[in-house]
DNA sequence: GAAATATGTTAAGTATACTTAACAGAGTAT
DNA sequence: ATACTCTGTTAAGTATACTTAACATATTTC
């Protein structure tokens, strides 16, 4: 695809990702997880869930015999936990920061933590820490008041789209039709 | 897929989006696009390029005869410029903002472009205004110090994964295998 | 203008990730 | 204990998005 991740042979896919990091929840849950469950939790159908799991036992991530239930092995769950981290990270910032709403968070969240670069994840964390820290709690709520005012103003409805990030001048100023994508 | 967006039928998908700005990129560069200059930018076959053009013209996104060059129609010129501008914002907030190197910006930002939501756009749009604001640049500074600080002290490399965000206690909090995602 | 080169299309095949439908195994209920 | 229900698997089919190879068209070069 044009527009996919070139990944290692051994990197997850964004699917195989999501069905571990439903195992995780349902086994945190409820102790453990079956195909149904996991099926209701992603909203596929049991043999969608079936053909994905018969995969990851293939790759070692879960334990699995026929007609049982499902389990994370140890690297399963080292891989579902940092999934969920990448998650958590994402939803924080999207909410505590941004002020996106919840519902649009997750749904976004849900879509970028496989989508992230680890380096991206790091400064991330550094930006949330920072308006965390005890010193710049007034600055998250400068922010939110600019933010306020923005949604009121007029002229910021323009900026959605084609503002002027796009054919920029100021001191952010890219090309417009910006580098490469190979990846 | 238990991993992708679910759009509405008229919507684009991601490798279509990717398509439209590659063509958009060339046309600003040359004036015009050719099947191999698409597939070159975007690192595929010709053949794969013909398919994809063969549905964007379907939709009324690009004119092509058979053997001539490819355009865009006003439609698709729209689109192509929408999503330049998502990746111009992304590219500038994980630049400007984050801090991330250019290369890992490029690669994030072109990936991320497709999944991001309009409403959490519209509060990165706010938040990079906010930075480059007059009275906000000195804030941006001290970012970039706390993150400098961050990246020599050795608690910090702990943070990556498994930090206290992933299972919160603080007032950034979320129980830690969070919401559902069905999208 | 015929040959060589560049460009574009088509056909066939692969991989992923789903779907529905039919079937198989396990457990419960009267 | 037979029937019903729930759960899981398999098979067949769909859709997207690629690949390579063969072929068609267009352009350039001599």
């Amino acid at each position: 695809m044009a527009n996919t991740h070139r990944r290692s042979p051994e990197a997850l896919s964004p699917s195989q990702e999501h069905y571990l990091r439903a195992i995780w929840i349902i086994q945190e849950e409820k102790g453990y997880a079956r195909v149904t469950d996991i099926g209701k939790e992603l909203g596929v159908a049991k043999a969608a869930v079936s053909a994905a799991v018969k995969g990851l036992r293939k790759e070692g991530l879960v334990e699995h015999r026929h007609y049982e239930q499902v389990s994370l092995t140890p690297e399963g769950t080292r891989h579902a936990q940092e999934i969920s981290s990448r998650f958590a990270i994402l939803q924080t910032f999207l909410e505590d920061v941004l002020g996106v709403g919840r519902d649009d968070a997750l749904l976004d969240a849900c879509l970028l933590e496989h989508y992230v670069s680890g380096r991206t994840f790091d400064r991330l964390i550094d930006l949330i820490r920072f308006f965390e820290g005890e010193d710049s709690k007034e600055i998250l709520e400068r922010f939110r008041a600019y933010r306020r005012e923005c949604e009121t103003e007029e002229s910021c409805r323009i900026c959605s789209f084609h503002c002027d990030i796009v054919v920029p001048s100021g001191d952010l100023a890219h090309s417009a039709p910006a580098g490469k994508e190979k990846e």
